[in-house]
DNA sequence: TCAATAGTTCAATATAATTGAACTATTGAA
DNA sequence: TTCAATAGTTCAATTATATTGAACTATTGA
């Protein structure tokens, strides 16, 4: 059984979301989810189609560890949610703020 | 003589300023910054007393190759400035939005 | 039961961060 | 004008992180 860990809403750190964030794919990834209606499959939110599955993974899980993104197996896929309420808990307005110049 | 590289403001990129400013000590450096008025010395902005002043310079490059820093060497010290106009103009309002948290 | 799909984990290689040591440049004093 | 002190850079070595192919796990549908 794959076991997600997210991180909880005090344990968002500042460095963590800019850090995940600071990664044209990783920024893309995040556009593609709000584009997409937020909830959406790995390979549905990929920033490109020719990257490796296992480096798509590992993108998912940056954003995913860092607070960004909250991940559960539907079926055969993942889906994929933006935790903006959580961020915006935590540092409000910045993921707008940062999303707003992205893509 | 040391020569300091500085991108002009359309080549000040996204993921850029994000990779720069998602590391704790960086956003130490800058939370110093403008505490102290802005125009200080590497030594004087240090995050932190045992840090490896190479390590510090290091992070000081960083910092001006993603244009968040000017730097200039005054007598025996270089003067950091935050190049806030420049990061607005590319990025408006998006430097204060993160620094609100740092610190 | 078996193949297809979607993604993870592992191990190897490639790229970036940290640091001590040696260097450069500027100042101020003997 | 020489010499020590100050402030930082650059280099080389080590350590940590990213990327990818290959092998694996879990779920679905035929």
């Amino acid at each position: 059984m794959v076991q997600f860990v997210h991180p909880s809403v005090e344990d968002i750190t500042l460095a963590g979301v800019l850090g995940a964030l600071a990664d044209p794919m990783r920024l893309r990834i995040v556009g593609n989810m709000i584009k997409k209606n937020d909830c959406i499959s790995c390979s549905e939110a990929a920033p490109c189609p020719n990257m490796a599955k296992s480096t798509l993974s590992h993108h998912f899980r940056i954003l995913r560890e860092a607070g960004i993104i909250r991940t559960g197996k539907v079926g055969v896929e993942n889906r994929n949610v933006l935790r903006s309420d959580d961020i915006n808990k935590r540092f409000p307005g910045l993921l707008d703020e940062i999303l707003k110049f992205a893509n």
